[in-house]
DNA sequence: CCTTGACCTAAAGTTAGGTTTAGAAATTAT
DNA sequence: ATAATTTCTAAACCTAACTTTAGGTCAAGG
């Protein structure tokens, strides 16, 4: 139990609630930088409890791990991240947010207009054009809304 | 151009914009169930035009594949869908989507409330409890927040 | 010293939602 | 009657975000 050697890996996870072998892969992903002792073991720094935390808040909120990263670099890197600095990056998480909760608002009211319309299958219909890409999660369809219909004979 | 020999899958496709594979990819998930011409092709209905624009307007609000296949089982399996089937099964669509906006309403509450408190990495944050499961997209981490940190002495 | 548990790497497997490919058969157009 | 499209199936491939496995090393306790 030596004071200033860092976290091991496992402790790190116990503290975070993660998978050791996701902590290995948010590293291969450049989320976070530990170093390694004499016997090539990674150690962590505390603070890097509080970095995977943010990790894992920013999925909840929908961010990919590319994008978080690229939150991430808001912090500085000469020194342990103050709460200020967190706040800081926060408010861009913030924006994130607000920006899917407005597309879904949208979305739950062009439902509603369409409701009783039964226009659902029109292609002039607002569900399908919610002008946001909506970027589904995966790899979805490529072609999503790729063209028009042939005619406007409609179904 | 036979007036009653149902459609192709690439009209089908024409019409919704999807891909063909991707029609033939909800076949094999029970999404749709076209029947097949003499010569082994498949032939589809006109209300599956509907149909596939419900799924692609399902997928938007965050429904996966086996949950659209849910909603759509509450369609009658022996007629022409009427549009009062259709609003009966959106109603159900609708709370799904007031659901989710529930949940990102709460989440961002909480940032707000944690941006400035700082208290971002420990396991009493709100954050680490929207006690929704917020279902993450893909196969995500088996052991999010798992079990609790060993000592109360925080980072 | 020796054993046990934690750690290491690299590679392969997993799920969701599809796409691509390959080779063959059915349709449609000329 | 051809030629050009479409469509068919099965299997392999793709991305994201991880997990699992295999075989070997490091660290700590007795």
């Amino acid at each position: 139990m030596a004071a200033s050697e860092g976290l091991a890996i496992g402790a790190l996870a116990r503290r975070t609630g993660l998978a050791v072998s996701a902590i290995r892969y948010y590293e291969a992903q450049g989320l976070i930088a530990p170093w390694r002792n004499a016997g090539g073991q990674r150690r962590y720094q505390r603070a890097d409890i509080r970095r995977l935390s943010f990790v894992m808040i920013a999925q909840q909120f929908g961010l990919t791990l590319p994008e978080i990263r690229e939150v991430l670099s808001g912090l500085p890197g000469n020194r342990t991240p103050t709460p200020q600095d967190w706040k800081k990056i926060s408010v861009g998480l913030r924006a994130h947010l607000d920006a899917r909760i407005d597309t879904l608002i949208r979305l739950r009211d062009n439902l509603d207009g369409c409701i009783g319309c039964g226009c659902l299958s029109l292609p002039k219909c607002a569900l399908y054009n919610p002008d946001d890409r909506a970027k589904s999660h995966g790899s979805g369809p490529r072609y999503l809304m790729g063209d028009a219909p042939e005619s406007r004979s409609d179904d």
